[in-house]
DNA sequence: TACGCCTCTCGAACGCTGTTCGTAAAGGCG
DNA sequence: CGCCTTTACGAACAGCGTTCGAGAGGCGTA
């Protein structure tokens, strides 16, 4: 597929062999499919954005692509390095302002949400997230970003250090978590959760009361859902007042 | 394995016909080999115990057992069902204390350690556990305990039925990290750690200071690792302190 | 201009995965 | 003793990441 006169369209594939005059032409500009690593990489997110972790192969990236699998490897090592450089492509969205001593829990708070809608919006990178410290060209930029903030709320260089990456391992777990949830139970809508979570909340009340005492009295909170935000949110409030103790400011 | 006759031996197989009399035998005793439900689960926790998640596979549990991957499925509807099994069975062993208002947080510390160590001991049940509500007959008496804990806080009901589930997810994403970085970099020792620790720090020294002066400044605790467990009793404390503040005691 | 080199492409194949199907065998029951 | 339900399981399907090796195109040199 994919022959000069359509490169890189994967439905065209035209059987009839390239006439003389266009192939003399074509002799000049790049006759192959201008396969590159930016390219592959760009495919890798559009499938990760539309159709999320599990159907992001090399094969469908290469058929995206009109071409075949073993290509990629020619510009890519591997999986594992595409998805690494998918990630460090996708960085390049997150902002982060210039800290400000007054407010710096709020940019934090804004920073966070901001890197969260971005892992959201293509399943599967939070994922390859885990295990991982992105120091690529635009991830270093980011940990800097991150690390001046939480400077500027002067807590001790091992708490704002390690204070880091807890903040940062729980923004990645959580967009990990609802795709998870996602992948299990299929794309819910609000009502779908709402209704799953009245479900569960109608098994726990029936349970027997002296041996479950705890869970019946915090049943309804349990599953409150708290919209698609009020959970995160929570979350990162709760290490920011943590954080907040160990400030001298 | 083990068994009178010799079933479920893997490489075993006599291809000679089994003599009369050991067949007459054989009518009153299971002839078949014993597969249940619970040999299953237990092969699988071996696995994962001894060769991780990633040597987990429907072929390889069938194998140990000595029989083939399509006789587990008259006992496991799939493989997600098996893990979500094993992942119940697990929780066994977690145990909990009577809550007591003077110590709560430290109870809740200890029982999450608890938590963690076990799932290290199985590693690939951590991912497992992302994106469930791990609420099986054993999981549900776990969360019970748990949310007593945090009631013996002292804490609003929607703190506390919300933070049960952010420092579970803190918990297991930790372990989850931890196991995807094995897999990753292979089994490390606490050296080769140092090692690379050294490596990264050299190099974001190496960084033009004025455009990253705050990983500069905080380079030497971003890589001191704190030894095996530091990191993550940093992130609880984090939730804690974070908790504490809640708490009207 | 012609040739050889060198890089990129990519079909085919390997060994792995979870899962399904259909057959065959065993156990309990009449 | 024979039927019938339950269980076992080899073979196969569709997918995966990755490797190999043949072939094609562009480029530098003669």
């Amino acid at each position: 597929m994919a022959e000069p006169a359509a490169p890189n369209q994967p439905e065209s594939a035209p059987p009839a062999p390239v006439p003389p005059w266009e192939r003399t032409r074509k002799a000049k500009a790049p006759a192959r499919t201008p396969l590159s690593q930016e390219a592959i990489v760009e495919a890798a997110l559009r499938i990760l954005e539309t159709d999320g972790y599990d159907a992001l192969s090399m094969r469908r990236v290469a058929a995206d692509l009109g071409t075949g699998a073993a290509s990629l490897y020619a510009h890519v090592a591997n999986k594992d390095e595409l998805v690494k450089l998918a990630l460090d492509r996708v960085f390049v969205d997150v902002s982060f302002p210039e800290p400000d001593p007054e407010r710096w829990m709020e940019q934090v708070r804004e920073m966070m949400r901001g890197t969260r809608k971005i892992l959201q919006s293509h399943p599967g990178l939070a994922r390859a997230m885990l295990g991982r410290v992105p120091m690529g060209p635009n991830g270093i930029h980011i940990i800097e970003g991150f690390m001046g903030l939480l400077r500027a709320g002067d807590l001790p260089d091992r708490v704002a250090a390690w204070a880091g990456d807890v903040i940062a391992l729980y923004v990645v777990a959580n967009v990990f978590e609802e795709d998870i949830r996602f992948s299990i139970h299929g794309e819910a809508s609000q009502e779908d959760v709402e209704a799953w979570a009245g479900e569960m909340k109608g098994y726990i009340k029936s349970l027997p009361p002296e041996q479950f005492p705890n869970m019946l009295a915090l049943a309804d909170p349990m599953f409150e859902t708290g919209g698609p935000d009020g959970r995160f949110e929570f979350g990162l409030d709760l290490m920011l007042r943590g954080l907040a103790s160990h400030s001298r400011r």
